[in-house]
DNA sequence: TATGAATGAGCGTTCATTCAT
DNA sequence: TATGAATGAACGCTCATTCAT
């Protein structure tokens, strides 16, 4: 009985939010500013403040909610029967990952939630990506030796490599999808020795 | 007849370098203001930027300073014979790492050359670290199915995401040694299944 | 047939006044902010505007309040049979008043009626305050050759300078009581020169 | 040797008093908006606020500025030979200190320097006004048995009175020189008894 | 080389007050 | 009466970077 939470507050947060998706798909993630934002809103600067802490907090939702949405996709997808195929089903997350320097960055630095206590949307999507992938891994033809879930995190590791060497001059001229064949064939196709 | 550098100019930078070491050895990295560095240096702003292209300039080069002291002692290290010494001499550096938040986004951001056509600093490191490990891994009872670069650049990969996760609020009990073992294992002690 | 104004009504005036007396002696009345009043009284913001008119009618009840229980006092003292025992009597009033800053603007603001048609709380002790000291200059032993009212006014413009005065750094080492003193003696013991 | 004033940082100074006189002469002080400042003297934001501590500091200085020029006409005027002549020419000043209630409060708050440890501009008025008091007072017809000094900053307290009054909805159909009459007459005009 | 005043775009904040429910 | 989300107009601030001297 504390808040139930009013309609009128829904209503605005989603005006909010429209205006940022708005300016997001017109001028790209990182031309957004608040400014804009209220209003494409037609919402007072001081309301935006009230439904998000900050700028950050914002981008954070709304990039998270890009990447769920590539989350989505995956759950509906059968496990890759093979690596080629679980690389495919990964590109498209990666490629929005890194549509923009700006996502990039934003993304790793709060891909570990940091120093804030509750965990971000974009930190949550870190934790299901694993989830998503450890499935996969169980589900097809990979190395058993090893639990999934470590496989997991360590395909979730070379793929921030391969996102980070994209940005880099001297490595990009390989694709990102071939390097990170690279890293996955000896990651999840062997089997300890003895 | 290439302009002998002046003495004057070596004494500035010097200056600078001193003014930023004491800021960052009291208040951090992160901490390190232009205005605070050149009031040290008892420089004017302008001054600053005679001699260091812009902020991140200084950071890259003070930040890359102390990894190549690092990989210095590495160096002088016999190879590693097993994982777990292995994990041991990497330790210091991915302390020093991640004894701030900035400096790892910051070491991230770098790591990857950015948009930056010469190499920086940093990534100058990072090439050496795989170099250095390349040649430990080559030298050391590990798996020889897959090219040391290869194994080495995941090495790079996996301590990244221990990095990471140590600054995850959810992930951050168990040790980031821990962890790295956990990685390492699988990675570079199987050997391919047939 | 005026509506008799309600139980609750009262219970929700007081609650309100209560919660902001709380945070006045434990903060000040500078730090007194509608929301936390709300807060400590449990109710909406919009409630407190239905029992005040505004922050500033608030305020001016508080401070109104602390100053006529001073003149009550006042008024309950024999008439000053010398000008220092009347300095004496009104030198509480004037430490209230000093108390803070905030509420020495506050009144001088006030004391003017200002803008407003009908007169506030503070304006009121204004006018009582010039009849108890007309009361006590027509009693005692001072100059009779201007009209007390005349003279209570002016003690009245003596005090608010020393109090100005007395925030003022420069001017602030000599005690509020004696520069009254220096101003009240030719004031209220002379008698015009034929 | 520390730093001498460059001639741009004056006329950077200039441009934003430029500005912020324009605004006032148009459409008063209490109208006066930073951004409106800086934008009329073709200025950065930041540059307000490195000549300006805040926007009071400029109103401050503005104030300050016109309440000296009044001071200095004072200068230029014979003393006073007579009561009404003394405040004939106080009027100007009055009536400027009471043109806005703005700027009357402001210079109600500013009078007494506060808490701020440097004198402000107003705040140092205010002894200017007390010194020109003092000097005409000593060689007008005044009494003399009290210091000129103390007469002088009386006078200044029932000014200040009068002003105040002036905004008062029921005590402001008596001009403010007849009332200030009514004080000064038996505060300059009379001599200890006995 | 050295100087340091100026730039500048946008973020975050404030908090008394209003008004539709 | 009571509610509390929304308002809104500035203000203050940031601070790396530039450029005329």
């Amino acid at each position: 009985m504390k808040k139930p939470i009013q309609k009128r507050t829904l209503a605005t947060r989603a005006k909010l939010i429209d205006a940022a998706q708005n300016i997001i798909s017109t001028k790209g993630f990182g031309a957004m500013r608040v400014e804009d934002v209220v209003q494409g809103a037609a919402v007072a600067k001081g309301t935006f403040f009230a439904h998000f802490h900050d700028k950050d907090a914002l981008m954070d939702f709304m990039i998270g909610g890009e990447i769920d949405a590539h989350l989505d996709g995956f759950e509906k997808l059968p496990p890759p029967e093979n690596l080629d195929t679980l690389i495919r089903h990964l590109l498209p997350l990666l490629q929005f990952m890194t549509s923009e320097r700006y996502i990039f960055d934003l993304i790793l630095r709060h891909s570990g939630a940091a120093a804030k206590e509750e965990i971000g949307p974009i930190a949550q999507t870190f934790d299901r990506q694993v989830k998503v992938l450890t499935q996969w891994l169980t589900d097809g033809p990979f190395r058993k030796d090893v639990p999934a879930l470590i496989l997991a995190e360590g395909v979730q590791a070379f793929a921030v490599q391969c996102m980070a060497l994209h940005f880099c001059a001297i490595n990009s001229e390989i694709p990102m999808q071939n390097r990170l064949r690279l890293y996955l064939e000896p990651w999840l196709c062997s089997e300890k020795s003895s």
